[in-house]
DNA sequence: TATTGTTATACTCTATAACTATA
DNA sequence: TATAGTTATAGAGTATAACAATA
């Protein structure tokens, strides 16, 4: 104790604390860099497992309703298909019914390796839901998805 | 109905729907783009209304000590406060105590602003916040802040 | 005409490293 | 030596506009 009031350098947030937009930021933030410390070495950051995800569980998808189901733009599909296909994790197959569009496949090394990519993602989640107490992680899943558009 | 067992462009998310790391993202998105339709004409970002804020709240802090409480490097704050002064909403006064550093300060306009800037911020949260029930928000709030850091 | 994948481009955000002037 | 502000730079991420091939 040295008899003072408190820290000279405590900060002051003010509305800030109040704000959804500003504690979403940070709590994304604590994610997306957790998630990179887990996977940068598999060279697949949250953007790319996303894609992933969405080509796993929909086979034959083309880039554009991959793009929509994740709510960006098509262009930036390119740089990420081309970058799954350099991983050997998603093939682009031309399409029977389209011959201007892809069907996306996740490749036989795709499949095993999303099982250990979808654990690791896993563990290191369940690590940060530490935090949380029983229930609140699915009342928090329930409550953003309201915010999904 | 048609009789089908629903549309063909149905699709699934599969654990990304489960991931808080993706809602929060996907959430986060949606503060930022209506945060940023509300406020665009006045030129301030959410990064910068950050700034604002702390200045605001904590008047005579250094630039690094904001980056600081924000959570990111001072080197982008050079070009935060740079747009912030041209909006002649803070001034850099040189530090009495430390030569090498500057104290933030709002300007009177600043003072004006910000509460007009707070107001219209606020407006358009609460607008995103019907979509939450009584005591949700407040339930939010402290649970992301849990995952501040 | 409209749409798919693509390219070029640009803008934001963010981080790193090195410089300078101070401490 | 360490720190504050700065600069240069680079890497993601994202969006727009335009083009060729195809619908």
């Amino acid at each position: 104790m040295d008899g003072s009031t408190g820290p000279a350098d405590e900060i002051s947030f003010g509305v800030l604390g109040e704000m959804l937009g500003y504690r979403l930021r940070r709590a994304q933030l604590t994610f997306f860099n957790n998630f990179s410390t887990a996977c940068s070495d598999l060279g697949v950051s949250p953007g790319l497992f996303g894609v992933l995800v969405i080509a796993k569980e929909n086979p034959g998808l083309t880039q554009t309703a991959v793009a929509q189901a994740l709510g960006n733009d098509r262009s930036a599909m390119v740089a990420a298909v081309d970058r799954l296909e350099k991983l050997d994790l998603i093939e682009r197959r031309p399409s029977k019914k389209d011959r201007r569009s892809y069907a996306l496949y996740l490749t036989d090394h795709g499949q095993k390796f999303y099982k250990e990519l979808v654990d690791r993602v896993a563990a290191h989640e369940d690590k940060l839901c530490e935090r949380l107490k029983p229930g609140e992680k699915e009342l928090l899943l329930e409550i953003l998805s309201r915010f999904a558009s």
